[in-house]
RNA sequence: GGAGGGGUUCCCGAGUGGUCAAAGGGAACAGACUGUAAAUCUGUCGGCUCCGCCUUCGGAGGUUCGAAUCCUCCCCCCUCCA
């Protein structure tokens, strides 16, 4: 068994808040395995690396023993999480849920062991709850307290409508907890209110109160805004490994340390260490090179992160084309063929015939490896060459007979 | 119900009746360089049968030699009052 400090250690890595850590360390030191609750949203997932963070700290949490209750609000998916702007959201079938739950295991089971880890739904209690219990989980918490919600406290001042079922959302959250008597809930930093909820009402009903735990929300590729689906710049798990690792190899500099704290498992002694390297001179590439090989890894295996990484210094760094090339054919005008422009436009190399000129003349096409220059160049028929623009885009062109 | 302010090219956001395919910023893409698809610099960024032509500025009409810019009606959004 770990120590207590080790534990401690490493449980509180990358988090950005412990609600409270006299609390996790007297949870910890009872010997026994803790219910870790962790709620996600029942509609369709696409996990991608921000929701690892969260999964990892799971992950970590299991290593050390423990036991984690996957919590798919169901239920509560059917109120929405109040962020003001809120559509409302349709209610998704039984079978719909059932799907999304297998997409869950099927993203998350690579990662958490399933012996230790239970899959759950607020329905499961929340569809039988009588009227009368509802009532009484509302009197156990204030309409003072509700408003130090910021979003709530923001629209109230406001004067926009905040529904009374808003603020069902939290409570509902809480209540689960309260249900699965848990020891500790992780959660993003905008879940903190909800999470805190969830204190007061285990208090409420009896129960020691849960550790909250806080983590940060991963910023997406752009380095600004966190990483989500919606504003594409995610990566998402299931990813093929080349996909990944160029991504990972696009992110900037700086962000890769907040990567590499986030998501990798390398000791945070490691990394600073890297960072003195980094400062004295050694090169930031051969870093992202560790964490891409590290995550690729963990996803797809070790022989697919080195294969990934090798393919992208072939391709990037001594220009190598790429060892799938789609193929197409483009129909000749005339006997004389088909304007480059076209063609390029047809295989979908460019959106337009407009873009492929400004492409020529940026000196962005090769073909067969060899830069051309000439716009107007007509491309005979009968020829199968590798077109590229710019360094990613790539097709084997074939050109057909002109047909009459 | 009343009053006012807006809807511009992927996003934000300028725009005097002609010199507007429309400033500026962001994103994206390309080139150079390099230490990588980082950073930096430069360029491109509606379409086409591309040195010329065609179609755009919420929608439909109209005024005009000429409109994103003026007029009419309509649709949508926001703010204030009730």
């Amino acid at each position: 068994m770990h120590s207590l400090e080790e534990a401690l250690a490493q449980i509180t890595r990358g988090v950005e808040e412990v609600l409270l850590e006299s609390e996790l360390k007297k949870k910890l030191s009872q010997d026994r395995p803790l219910r870790i609750k962790a709620g996600f949203d029942p509609t369709a997932p696409d996990l991608h690396l921000g929701h690892t963070v969260l999964i990892n700290k799971l992950r970590q949490f299991q290593q050390l023993g423990h036991e984690i209750l996957f919590l798919i609000g169901d239920f509560t998916g059917m109120i929405g999480d109040p962020t003001g702007k809120s559509a409302t959201r349709k209610p998704l079938s039984r079978e719909e849920v059932q799907e999304n739950a297998r997409t869950y295991a099927d993203q998350i089971f690579p990662l958490l062991d399933p012996e230790r880890t239970q899959i759950l739904f607020n329905s499961q209690w929340m569809e039988n709850m009588r009227a009368a219990d509802l009532i009484a989980l509302t009197a156990k918490h204030t309409v003072a307290r509700m408003l130090e919600r910021d979003d709530f406290s923001k629209r109230f001042r406001a004067n926009q409508p905040i529904a009374i079922h808003e603020f069902l959302y939290p409570l509902i959250q809480g209540y689960d907890s309260v249900v699965l008597k848990a020891d500790v809930e992780v959660g993003g930093t905008d879940q903190k209110f909800n999470l805190l909820v969830g204190r007061q009402l285990q208090a409420a009903y009896g129960q020691e109160p849960q550790v909250v735990i806080t983590l940060p929300l991963l910023e997406g590729l752009d380095g600004v805004q966190k990483m989500s689906k919606s504003l594409g710049n995610y990566i998402a798990i299931g990813d093929p490994p080349d996909e990944m690792f160029g991504k990972l190899m696009s992110i900037s500099d700086t962000l890769m340390w907040r990567y590499l704290e986030l998501l990798s498992e390398v000791p945070l002694e490691e990394i600073q260490r890297w960072k003195q390297a980094v400062a004295e001179g050694a090169n930031p590439r051969d870093i992202k090179f560790r964490l891409g090989e590290e995550l690729v890894s963990r996803f797809h295996g070790v022989a697919a992160a080195k294969q990934a990484k090798e393919r992208f210094i072939a391709r990037f760094q001594q220009g190598a084309l790429p060892d799938e090339i789609p193929n197409c054919t483009v129909q000749a005008r005339d006997e004389r063929g088909v304007p480059v422009a076209n063609l390029l436009k047809e295989a979908g190399l460019v959106k337009s015939t407009s873009e492929a000129i400004r492409m020529i003349q940026q000196g962005a096409v090769r073909i067969d490896g060899q830069r051309i220059e000439d716009r107007s160049l007509m491309i005979e028929p009968g020829t199968r060459q590798v077109f590229q623009v710019g360094k990613r885009r790539f097709a084997r062109v074939q050109v057909l007979e002109a047909s009459f």
